[in-house]
DNA sequence: GTCTATAGGGTGATAGAC
DNA sequence: GTCTATCACCCTATAGAC
């Protein structure tokens, strides 16, 4: 792409988005105005529209960039042997993923009611994607004799509103550090689902 | 109280507070107007302000009796006969008590940014003390050794989130029934703390 | 690429008639 | 107890100057 001089359209932009992100997360999407996002980066409200088309892809395209952010991260985690060392890994994972983007996690679940129709269908299909796999190493384990659920959907459900709840209380500096909580939680995941063997 | 003939307060307040419930539940505090509240009663926008004195206090209020009910009912609880039954007993009634109000639930919990300061302060120590009654039981539990729980608190938050997760996905008529649900919730929350009895 | 100015409309809350 | 009318302000999004 050819360079403009005296633009600033390649600062400009991702700053726009890391503004909207943050306010989005601190006061809501509802609550924040573009006059506030504006400010936030130093530019008048007008100019945030040479980035967006408008306030609704702003959002539905935080919560894309994040939910695509997540399966790809995901997908790249390497095999683990056997159904204990894959749940353990899954659960280290979503947590260290999580800790690290309070921000986006908070928008990508809080804010779904205020994505129009199309986004709401594309955004959910992205989550629904990452539920999967966290249900396929349970279906798994299951067939496998290594893990005792009554019902695979609920045990992945309850699972993921357990593990995400780290994000309402964890702060870095805490009490409790990063690789502490990730061991803790993988622990209670695995027992949760009535783990066999030992590989939290 | 004396009564006003051809006045209709008494039923109007409850019909404001649960048509604000409602509205704040699907579309959040920041995105409904007071005038969208006043068209779902009947009635015209200035006349909510004979029932409340502004929208902070509607949603305050809101928070505070679901909370003040949510304590009153797990204080109301029978005693039950030792750690297994006492946490099972909690599960199934924080999942029961929750899937009946998935309104008051979704403000509780999604709304609490909107709060000014005092009423945060206010709504925050509710929170903590219906937390505390799950931390006393899981305290009692790993004193008596029948759980098996690295860190106290971190159970205590890992187990709410699991079992207020419920609300994000249950549906009256739906697959399961809320007996299965509760004795599936209730089976993985004594199992994430390692319980050894049965007591489900 | 960013600015100022503005169109067109919605907002919370209040005053006074009935 | 409710209505109509209104105040003062904020909103998203666009047009046109620079």
């Amino acid at each position: 792409m050819a360079r403009k001089t005296g633009s600033h359209s390649e600062i400009t932009g991702p700053r726009i988005r890391a503004a909207a992100e943050h306010l989005f997360a601190r006061h809501g999407y509802a609550a924040v105005s573009m006059r506030q996002i504006a400010a936030e980066v130093g530019v008048q409200a007008g100019a945030l529209y040479l980035y967006t088309p408008d306030k609704q892809s702003l959002l539905a395209d935080l919560m894309r960039a994040h939910l695509e952010g997540l399966l790809a991260a995901c997908a790249a985690l390497p095999e683990a042997p056997g159904p204990e060392a894959r749940l353990a890994q899954f659960a280290r994972f979503h947590i260290g993923y999580h800790i690290e983007r309070p921000d986006a996690v908070f928008i990508a679940y809080m804010e779904l009611r205020n994505l129009e129709p199309a986004n709401f269908a594309a955004i959910e299909a992205l989550r629904r994607q990452y539920e999967d796999r966290l249900e396929a190493i349970l279906r798994d384990g299951r067939a496998a004799g290594a893990f005792t659920i009554p019902d695979t959907k609920l045990a992945t459900l309850a699972l993921i509103a357990m593990l995400t709840g780290v994000t309402n209380w964890y702060r870095e500096g805490g009490r409790l550090g990063r690789a502490e909580v990730e061991a803790i939680y993988a622990d209670m995941a695995l027992k949760a689902v009535g783990a066999t063997g030992i590989a939290g």
